[in-house]
DNA sequence: CCCTGATTCGC
DNA sequence: GCGAATCAGG
């Protein structure tokens, strides 16, 4: 991709309402944040009022001439799948049927927005996806399941066996 | 570990 | 000009 004068206007725009260097990453598409800081210090507007002021340390070493010896295995963008990638429930039996906001609080700092939902995170829908407040459970889980073990277990209870001990029907 | 922006420098 | 790699910090 490149920047087109869209993009660029888009960058400042999102830049400027205070988003993350990640989240414009993710709003234009295709790019990493990288990019975003990069481009976003070549259009010199930088020092988006408050940041980690750095200081001229001793700057890294580098390689010294043409080293093809860079190792650069295909970098994973952080946040890869999400938005279009988002699967409600893997099973063809159950829906899971995200729960009410109510009664269903997961501790602020341990949800998960659309950015920091990743392998690791819970991606139980929680709340109204439609609401700005909605949220994914987001706490960790192995890597390679879509839930914690808790929404896992949830999600995944058999059709004909479904009913088990629902308690406070709480998540 | 997750994230943030800042900087360097090969391309 | 671009942006990955790296750095420094939260």
């Amino acid at each position: 991709m490149s920047w087109t004068d869209e993009r660029v206007e888009l960058l400042k725009k999102l830049w400027a309402e205070g988003l993350s260097a990640s989240q414009i990453a993710s709003e234009l598409g295709g790019i990493t944040r990288n990019a975003v800081i990069g481009k976003v210090h070549r259009l010199g507007l930088s020092g988006r009022g408050k940041t980690t002021a750095q200081q001229p340390k001793a700057r890294k070493p580098r390689a010294t001439n043409t080293a093809p010896a860079r190792p650069r295995p295909t970098r994973s963008v952080g946040n890869t799948a999400l938005k279009a990638d988002y699967e409600p429930a893997p099973s063809p039996v159950v829906v899971a049927r995200p729960a009410p906001v109510h009664e269903l609080e997961i501790p602020p700092e341990e949800r998960a927005t659309i950015l920091s939902l990743n392998e690791h995170r819970c991606k139980w829908p929680i709340g109204d996806p439609t609401r700005e407040d909605f949220y994914f459970c987001g706490r960790h889980k192995e890597a390679g399941k879509p839930y914690c073990d808790h929404h896992a277990d949830i999600a995944y209870q058999p059709v004909g066996d479904r009913r088990r001990d629902r308690r406070s029907n709480k998540d």
